[in-house]
DNA sequence: CATGAATGAGGATTCATTCAT
DNA sequence: TATGAATGAATCCTCATTCAT
């Protein structure tokens, strides 16, 4: 009981850290944000980072997890819907409701990933297992509508999301995602 | 006839910078690529480089310049033929065939915006004005085709493109630009 | 005992530098002035200065802070004297004193004014502060004399050390520096 | 007759360098002006400069000479009055006349002067030349008044000189060096 | 564990000077 | 002579990473 104050005071810094990782890398880019950066946005000593994270990378990959453990949440409250075609109309949904972050700093993995992709670390690997969660799943839902040719559906879904986040990014206009949103619910309802 | 060589490397120094920063910036991201990387690549000592652009975001300007004429003439190519629908499947049959490059750099425009997108500089609209044209041109094609929808499929069109550009580079995939392409063509069939 | 070296050593970093800067930028003026140059005379190295200085400028501003510094000290000695003859007579005493100083490298506000004012930045208007300071210092020394020409006095006083002091560095001479301080002597006890 | 185009067309490019570098020089400080920024002031290519001098400071050099031809000049006007008194008040009569100049970037030969004192080149003997042509010549006018301490006057009078268009230069005040020249000429009367 | 301070390896940029024509 | 272009040595500044306490 007695340290339960010190406890509540710092609930995982390293925690913090990683959520503040994510938020910073997807607003300014890996490249562009110092380690100063994330260190005043987690409210924590710059020298103390590396207490809990041994390099930037690591603290990178820790971000990378914090959008995965994201993506993971999202996906679990999805499968409490009953039909696949709600499930993934409801992920689009998802999409347009997040537009003005979109047209401000983009798709978070997305944006991760292209950036990632210039580097030979493992890095470019791990964003790329996130992005492989949410293909299995959109592909596991085209399979549950009955399609026999549900990996190239989802990869199709997946594109356009990430495409879209791109150009909503690009021309600073969330319209353009809460456009494509309705296009892609019809043609998911379209697929039967 | 001995001295055309030398002759001939000189007339476009400048020149040779942007298309060398074109490339390299491509390969490696705007903020990984030193000044050095595209002194080196062009074959041009570092501060000679100033001589033709008097800072690094001109150098990246004229980078996007490079790829904007590319687009240009790329464009001009696909006029030639007789029917919108046919244009369009050209264009995605020229992506197809770039998907090896893909695979390892990404789209070179959509990188590009995706990574300039986190700056205030003016650099950002440069880049999303050569999307604009590309977005323009693909919906004049619908539109010859007769959609009252054009500009909302010229915008999924591309997103469809910038996404499974990323997708492919984030997979290191080829074939998945290829499945993707097969798909478009046979979308824009049914457009009619 | 044995580590009170060390210890001792570190409090002042900041102000270490601060001090070596105004040295160092006094004896061979600002542009000529690198930060490497600086660092050295503090015994810091270079990369450490940023750590207590953003820019180069800054470091300036310090140094003309301690140049402020030093001569608020100088007025609050002077003006233990008990009449305004007395304090502006000492306050010559004290340029003729300085005369090696003077005939080496000028006088450490003036040169410093002669060189920022070909700048725009505030650098320019920190410095006229100082000199302001002493102006008015002396405007009220002539005033407590009982001169109603108290601000014109003053400017001729400070006009003449800054003048002289040039000439001195200019001809390296410090014997100029005497002769015009006596006559400051006599022309101050003349106007009674 | 034939070459009488071309001698027209170029009085002098040498001349016109050293005239620009005068006023430049003046103006900006010797370390922050670029041979670029005076070939252009010059309207002279860069790489021409080089043929009519080898280095920058034999520019810089061609630039006092020019200060000091002015001085010349100035000095024989000044000659033609009857009377040492007046030619001494008309000395300054000429500093008075050029205030805003002197508010806007201090004395040439003074500016000059305290930026070259922090160098061991010969430069600052060059300036060091010009102040003592103006000092002998003041002197002289003390001399013809019968004064035997012509030497300290006249170092009294260029010292006033200096100071006061250093402090209209710090306090970009016109009006410092009007009123100070008028308490010089005043002065100047007194002595007889 | 915590933290302010230290360090040094780059990276962008400037500019005097040189060169080829 | 004239001139655009070339060159490389400096210089300021940033930042990941380490250290001492």
């Amino acid at each position: 009981m007695t340290d339960s104050t010190k406890v509540r005071q710092k609930p995982g810094k390293r925690e913090r850290l990683a959520t503040a990782a994510a938020r910073v890398l997807h607003e300014q880019g890996v490249e562009k944000t110092t380690l100063a950066d994330i260190a005043r946005a987690a409210d924590v000593p710059v020298g103390n980072v590396y207490y809990y994270f041994k390099t930037k990378d690591q603290l990178v990959e820790a971000a990378i997890d914090a959008h995965g453990q994201n993506l993971q949440t999202i996906i679990a409250a999805l499968d409490d819907l009953p039909t696949p075609q709600e499930r993934l109309k409801a992920l689009v949904g998802g999409w347009v409701d997040q537009r003005e972050l979109a047209a401000r700093y983009g798709c978070p993995t997305g944006t991760l990933a292209a950036e990632l992709d210039k580097r030979e670390d493992g890095l470019d690997r791990q964003i790329a297992k996130i992005m492989q969660v949410l293909l299995d799943w959109a592909e596991q839902q085209f399979q549950a509508m009955g399609r026999s040719d549900s990996r190239e559906l989802a990869v199709a879904l997946i594109a356009a999301y990430q495409g879209i986040s791109l150009l909503t990014n690009t021309f600073r206009d969330p319209e353009l995602m809460a456009t494509e949103g309705c296009r892609l619910e019809r043609w998911i309802d379209s697929l039967t």
